[in-house]
DNA sequence: ACCCGTCCTGGAAGCGTTTGCGGTCAGAGA
DNA sequence: TCTCTGACCGCAAACGCTTCCAGGACGGGT
């Protein structure tokens, strides 16, 4: 079961035992091969535990996320456990359900000494808890955001956004309305980006943003789907709405179905992410990678464990999927 | 930094420091806060592998899942995590993507002695595979389905399924199609229950099952629309269908809709699960507490890393929930 | 035949905790 | 005042592995 086991049985002392299953050099290919042998009769495992203290290291990294059960999430982690995986490493999940785990993770840093780096996973981090942060002593790498200057990998949350707005405006909308999906918990970081890309392609067509075509939601479908209530409420409501989610945009589509109006004739809508189930509802959205986003951040990590230089600013592309959600706008007819 | 330090600033052995730390009897009240003072000024974090070692426990769980991007598994590893690290636990996550990974996982137990249980989220195992389990010398759990005689929860599939069919049955539905969602490389130990359901729900209702009426696909919304295009091309349609996930409905529910039948004046559709998206596409479905399984499952952990005796099997309770997508079926009218 | 590298191997010292065992010391009972 | 009983505390031995250091064997060059 242990080393010293293996040991014996190969007729080796532990040293040897040690070097010939860490494939080290110098040793005799012969005593390679029965140790390896005395190693897989014995079913040998080492023990994690053991290896870390006498090597000073864990192979564990820490991977910590606002939430799991939103798409996007868990398709980063799964690429990003993949990765790691394939490198031999373990994947520590810490959750931060609400402001209280938040609160005591950094006052904590419980993963301290428990992993070799520290992979934050879509949300931001104020100032103090980057300092914090700081403390763990390990390499930290962000993915799907950006947190001070360490290593991250994300979208350009501008350029995405733009994609959306533009597209409605070369359909020809004028009157465009925005959902916010903002997180009262957790800083997505990705709210800045999207609602400045809104303003901007406004401005470069020349319309002048109204403030009551914005609603500010927290990430959930209902929400969206209240937020179009608001806006169908408007004295004058809009001809496409910009959503900064899918899973947003398609509560924002209900609301309309059940309204009766017809989408995309009398409202487009277009959300980002490219959600599995945007393609099935027909929504038109801007994709973004989530799993190779995660893949990605593994990267950088392995690349910072192996000393390597590693790339401080990945960005990956987003594209615009036009479905069947987008259209002219009313009283324009077909082209 | 190290327990050594903590003592010597606190003028005590590293054994009384110890000792101190973690509340062991016998030791002076004075002295304990000496210690507790000293290691909070030194921001002392004990080694989990030094302790591991010492002690012989990880502190640490494994979770093996097949997916994460699916809702089920994000929301049942959410509420997982929570108790979880309630208790002071790590979580080590392992994500089986596919065969090889999940040959290379029962082959290699990577697991062992990395964790003091297993936990099984939502997939069943074979014959082999479950004996190879049984060598990693740890307590394991299962949660969404049942592994051997280890501790488990889930729901009923069976009643889950019942749940639907008689729904729809009540409704006076005669044809019923079936569109069942299987997994060609994980077990996922649901499709038995939610199809026997089928099976005997239509007995007991004096109908004879039509072969061509079961369409059986993987599990995607993309394979539930090509399921129900199949279902379609009938030459006699069901007026209903049953799919065994929200997810599937949800594809049934867009043919459905390209195609122009009315839903559910036209073909009604019920699902299971209760995912986010069902309420707001107004999916009836056949609702299933997927947090709380996974909490339940860490409860089954934590009970057997106690040593106290667990409940073998835990069964939590689904609830029908009617939405828009089910009526009566077509030529009879509104009561 | 001798010396010197080169390879391979073993001994042993950590790595940072926990914990069994024994020692010290103060207070209580006689 | 003397012993005895506990409460506290320290010593040192694990826990299982890695790695530095040095020793032994062996072959080739002189």
């Amino acid at each position: 079961m242990n080393l010293a086991d293996v040991a014996r049985r190969a007729g080796v002392s532990s040293a040897t035992a040690s070097r010939a299953l860490s494939h080290h050099p110098h040793v005799a290919a012969a005593t390679r091969e029965r140790v390896w042998r005395a190693a897989r009769e014995l079913e040998y495992v080492a023990s994690p535990d053991a290896t870390g203290l006498a090597r000073g290291t864990t192979g564990r990294v820490a991977v910590v996320v606002p939430h799991l059960a939103r798409w996007w999430f868990g398709a980063a982690l799964e690429g990003l456990s993949g990765a790691l995986r394939a490198a031999g490493l373990d994947l520590l999940l810490y959750r931060l359900g609400d402001s209280v785990d938040r609160q005591t993770f950094f006052d904590e840093l419980p993963a301290r000494r428990r992993a070799d780096a520290v992979v934050l996973l879509g949300f931001g981090v104020d100032e103090r808890e980057r300092e914090r942060l700081d403390r763990i002593g390990v390499g930290i790498v962000a993915a799907g955001t950006r947190v001070g200057s360490h290593p991250s990998v994300s979208i350009d949350e501008y350029a995405a956004g733009r994609q959306a707005m533009d597209h409605l405006l070369h359909l020809g909308h004028r009157r465009i309305g925005m959902i916010v999906a903002a997180d009262p918990e957790f800083d997505l970081a990705q709210p800045a980006g999207r609602s400045g890309a809104y303003r901007t392609a406004l401005a470069d067509a020349g319309i002048r943003p109204d403030p009551d075509l914005t609603a500010t939601v927290t990430w959930s479908p209902e929400c969206g789907a209240r937020a179009m209530s608001e806006l169908l409420g408007l004295a004058d409501p809009p001809t496409a709405v910009y959503a900064h989610s899918d899973e947003i945009a398609l509560g924002a589509l209900r609301t309309l179905r059940r309204a009766g109006y017809r989408v995309p004739e009398d409202v487009s809508v277009i959300g980002i992410d490219d959600h599995p189930l945007a393609a099935i509802t027909d929504l038109s959205t801007v994709a973004q990678p989530a799993a190779e986003q995660g893949e990605l951040a593994a990267r950088l990590v392995l690349a910072g464990l192996a000393g390597e230089p590693v790339e401080p600013l990945v960005t990956v592309p987003t594209r615009l999927v036009i479905r069947g959600t987008s259209g002219r706008p009313p009283g324009r007819g077909a082209s």
